[in-house]
DNA sequence: TCTGGGGTCCTAGGACCC
DNA sequence: TCTGGGGTCCTAGGACCC
């Protein structure tokens, strides 16, 4: 949606009420779903370590607190204590008790649970757009009957998932992705809402979201919502209200206007079930201790290369690499990426091809290495 | 909050070409 | 040759998401 704005007059006159939408589609049945596991990582731990049940427990890095390393997931019982995805490990394990559980993640076991969620996720009938390990966009194929208000449809979901896997999940019903994806986020335990599922359309947008901040919206994270704020825009009502021109003239010409329609809940309705195709595939490593030698950091840029280069051989084995971005993070946090196309080289020259434009030679705490598909 | 690792998409500036 | 304007490609960086 977003790469087809430009130029195009998609807005009506700013109105000075809450912008109704026009009925976009609940007329025809189509509806999208989006569905999103409950606390998916720390869930499957669960499952397969039971006596864990009921206890803080958090997933994330290699398991050990004292680490560089950030939580994945924590369980409901470890959100009590604050700790939530994103925050540092060490952290977390100030936060809570001693009798939390902290664990590695485990990319194949989550991998193939989720495999077998969107399985029963795609028994339904339903078209089905996997949007990483723990959510799916759904809707229902166009021949498919639409007398059933879709409330039943995520009911269903819900039980079949929890039959099949053991696993609970939340559903959000909305006229577009953008409306189902938010739903959601009310339909989730302690989100005040009874039963897991929620709708959110063009009927109560305003009255669930218009008072929210902006950043409540997805695709608008922290820097914007500050950025926005800075503009007198904080709620969703006001960017709704906003001038897509004065927002194209600060964001650019395809985010400003895109973003005013996130504040009216306008958003894709296309639910594309066909196989995710990966534009390239990276590996980065923080490292325990900040590497200063600069020999080091090249010995360290070949190792990553050869894991990266075993990973593509298992994965896309006959796709042929056109670029490869060396990443390197130094000790204040500071990021540079530099690139090299590939053509004659192999893997490792063009890595360090492209590790020699960098010119600074401060401690590193992160590299990585990213092979882009041509 | 001392800040992972895997990705995606957009933006802006410079190179290059006509 | 004192100097336009537009299009496209490449690159690095930024922001966001799970």
């Amino acid at each position: 949606l977003k790469s087809n704005l430009a130029g195009k007059t998609i807005f009506a006159p700013v109105p000075n009420h809450p912008p109704r939408l026009a009925d976009t589609g609940s007329v025809e049945g189509k509806w999208v779903l989006h569905v999103d596991l409950d606390q998916f990582i720390a869930a499957v731990e669960v499952l397969r370590h039971p006596e864990l049940r009921g206890r803080p427990v958090v997933v994330g890095g290699d398991g050990d607190p004292a680490k560089r390393g950030v939580v994945a997931t924590a369980s409901y019982e470890a959100r009590e204590y604050g700790v939530h995805s994103g925050l540092a490990l060490r952290t977390a394990a100030k936060r809570l008790p001693p009798d939390a559980v902290f664990l590695p993640v485990d990319r194949a076991a989550y991998e193939a649970v989720s495999e077998r969620v969107m399985d029963v996720l795609r028994a339904s009938g339903a078209l089905v757009e996997v949007l990483g390990w723990d959510e799916a966009f759904l809707a229902l194929p166009p021949e498919a009957p639409r007398d059933d208000a879709p409330e039943e449809l995520a009911r269903s979901l819900r039980e079949s998932v929890l039959e099949e896997t053991q696993l609970s999940c939340s559903v959000g019903i909305g006229e577009n992705k953008l409306q189902a994806k938010i739903a959601t986020g009310f339909a989730k335990p302690g989100s005040g809402e009874p039963a897991g599922v929620f709708r959110l359309t063009s009927a109560n947008w305003y009255e669930v979201l218009g008072a929210r901040p902006t950043d409540a919206l997805w695709g608008i994270g922290a820097k914007t919502s500050k950025k926005l704020a800075g503009l007198g825009i904080s709620t969703v009502l006001q960017l709704a209200r906003a001038s897509p021109d004065e927002l194209a003239a600060v964001f650019g010409p395809m985010t400003g206007p895109w973003l005013v329609m996130l504040g009216r809940g306008i958003g894709d309705r296309e639910v594309d079930p066909s196989p995710y195709v990966a534009k390239g595939h990276g590996k980065e490593e923080t490292f325990q201790v900040n590497i200063s030698s600069w020999d080091s950091v090249r010995d360290e840029v070949v190792r990553i290369t050869g894991l990266l280069a075993a990973d593509l051989a298992a994965s896309d084995p006959e796709r042929p690499v056109a670029r490869v971005v060396v990443k390197v993070r130094y000790a204040p946090f500071i990021t540079e990426t530099h690139g090299v196309a590939l053509d004659e080289l192999t893997l490792a020259e063009a890595a360090l091809a492209a590790l020699d434009r960098f010119t600074g030679r401060r401690p590193v705490r992160l590299l990585g290495v990213r092979a882009e598909f041509g």
